[in-house]
DNA sequence: ATGCTGGGTTCACTTGACGAACTCAGTAGG
DNA sequence: CCTACTGAGTTCGTCAAGTGAACCCAGCAT
């Protein structure tokens, strides 16, 4: 994927989308955030095929969202681990955008996982927010305006 | 897909994937917020093959993200566009967080569009924001906190 | 040398995406 | 009435992607 699939002139979503938009891609991420780090632990809390995660793996190395780093443990050999990357970091309110959607709409119960700021322990959430501090409320209140057209 | 797919347990993010994660479905939904509403014209912006955009169009419509609204235009019979409902434009900021992410990190020049307030025209963003009304910077000033564990 | 473990690769099979061709309702023109 | 046209699909053959089980390999322990 990366380049050949979706039209990313009209915005970026599609771009991101391109880079993260597969399968588990995402889902391996929010693991990432709850701080998992070696291949069979992804394994164990996705439960997808090892060979897509080798894949999904190998693309988000080679796109900068996650790094590869050594570590060694008790008595094992050498091996590495995958860690976010500041670029991966950058993701983290599209996790919290789809997770609170998630529990806003699906809900069968109470939120399966609450996010609390660490300083403070009051709940955190995404907001759109614009330059001049205003909350925006949705849609409705943006308008879109195209840069330089598709070149 | 809708439930056979994924493992909802660890946090709502499987949960939207399930409903809005297949190919096409967030770009789909970029374009209704940009004001697209009938079947061609997603097909136009999109390029998608027909097939898959009238399995979307009728996922997003029985998971009450669009609801079909009856229409017509000048000598035409009636047809029907797709309309976001409430809980669509509640999907508003996971898009705008995958197009900020794609215009800081995959840039080849200025962003394709922009977003701006409404009301006072500065430029629109996501945040994460806690309910005491701190800005939060990331993951790392965030606790996860897990509520009802697994079923 | 034998077995165990983490991190993969290979392979047969099923599911999903693709694009071109076909369908069908209604409207317009002749 | 017959024909053509349009928007919104459906059908179909082909190709790409995801799935699960089996296999591989390095190094540590026995």
């Amino acid at each position: 994927m990366s380049d050949a699939s979706y039209d990313r002139s009209r915005c970026s979503v599609a771009g991101t989308l391109a880079v993260v938009g597969e399968k588990w891609s995402l889902l391996l991420l929010r693991e990432a955030f709850l701080g998992v780090r070696r291949f069979a632990d992804f394994q164990q809390a996705l439960g997808a095929p090892k060979a897509v995660l080798t894949d999904r793996l190998a693309t988000l190395v080679q796109e900068g969202i996650l790094r590869k780093e050594p570590y060694q443990a008790d008595g094992s050999r050498q091996r590495h681990e995958y860690r976010l990357t500041s670029k991966g970091r950058d993701l983290y309110p599209t996790l919290v955008a789809l997770m609170q959607w998630g529990d806003r709409h699906l809900a069968d119960g109470p939120p399966p996982l609450a996010l609390v700021h660490a300083d403070c322990g009051a709940p955190v959430r995404v907001a759109l927010v614009c330059d001049d501090g205003h909350e925006v409320a949705g849609p409705r209140d943006v308008r879109p305006h195209a840069g330089t057209p598709t070149g």
